[in-house]
DNA sequence: TCCGAACCCTTGGATGTCCTAGTATATTGC
DNA sequence: GCAATATACTAGGACATCCAAGGGTTCGGA
């Protein structure tokens, strides 16, 4: 743990922002600023949980999202667009997942081009049981309040969306 | 860009949530997806607008710090504390920072163990354009709702003071 | 005074992300 | 039917982050 700092760093640069005359866009700075501080802590805090596992959170994303696939195999194109990562980030998941034995790769029956991942039986448990570490050691003990979050998923999904990950 | 999704997938994971009996962290669940998932679409945005002054945004960063510290440097130690990033990664950028001559390292007058790092003039001038660009490309274009902004800036500050960033 | 503890920075290693390019397979259009 | 285009995955490279460990400097108590 590193000491907690006296004042709020990004409130700093939100004064800093208004004093050189960028009063306009200093609350944007701010708020993106403290989305990517945010991030970061959360992403300390799932990756600590997961370490046990052996698993990363682009690691268990994969496989939390096989998990939920009614056939248990998902093509990876349609994985990489469903985890929003880059194919070649996927590809870079699968193989870690393959060597511990947790997803497997398969041809795809008709496309050649085609590569399934499947969950293996072992892959299935340790998905479970990281779920239920996660959900109660990270998502049950998030620090936001009932009402925040209600906030937080409208403000980012209108984000989310405009942005161009769905058109729901 | 990639084609949107039919549908919100973080929505569809919170789904997924409650139909398993995990109703209880569906909402942190969801609104913790979509802060990493926010925070990629922000900082690609971001990179791409430093793009063309050979900037990353953990050089931009450092370079901002720099230019709105009163002595014009900073030990690294500092840099490291006020930027919430690993001591070695401010190494990191600093070295990349160094050899593209935007920033020096000097030895502290006193203490021989401190590192000082400090903006050259070039420095300066390219933070100050990178900055008028964050500003209008990114900043001024965030997407979010006045209302919303300060409804961020208020729940994720709380969150990082709860989280022990700062004790202000 | 002096030695151990504390602190500062750097090196090396592991991971993740993206981009670019290359190979293989499908699909499309003439 | 075949060539051109599109799609799917992977290899290699650039960067960032963190952790663990090492070497140098400073501080503090016996």
């Amino acid at each position: 743990m590193i000491a907690p700092l006296p004042r709020d760093p990004i409130a700093d640069a939100q004064r800093n922002w208004e004093e050189h005359g960028w009063a306009d866009v200093a609350a944007p700075m701010a708020a993106i600023t403290a989305i990517m501080r945010t991030q970061q802590i959360l992403l300390a805090r799932i990756e600590g949980a997961l370490k046990p596992f052996g698993l990363t959170f682009a690691r268990y994303e994969l496989l939390a999202l096989l998990s939920f696939a009614r056939s248990g195999a998902l093509p990876m194109n349609k994985a990489s667009a469903l985890l929003q990562v880059h194919p070649t980030s996927v590809t870079n998941a699968v193989d870690r997942l393959e060597s511990a034995g947790l997803v497997a790769r398969s041809p795809h029956p008709t496309d050649g081009r085609t590569t399934l991942i499947e969950l293996t039986a072992e892959g299935r448990t340790v998905a479970k049981s990281a779920t239920a570490v996660l959900n109660t050691e990270v998502f049950g003990q998030s620090g936001f309040a009932q009402e925040d979050l209600d906030q937080l998923i409208r403000i980012l999904g209108s984000f989310r969306r405009n942005a161009g990950d769905f058109t729901d």
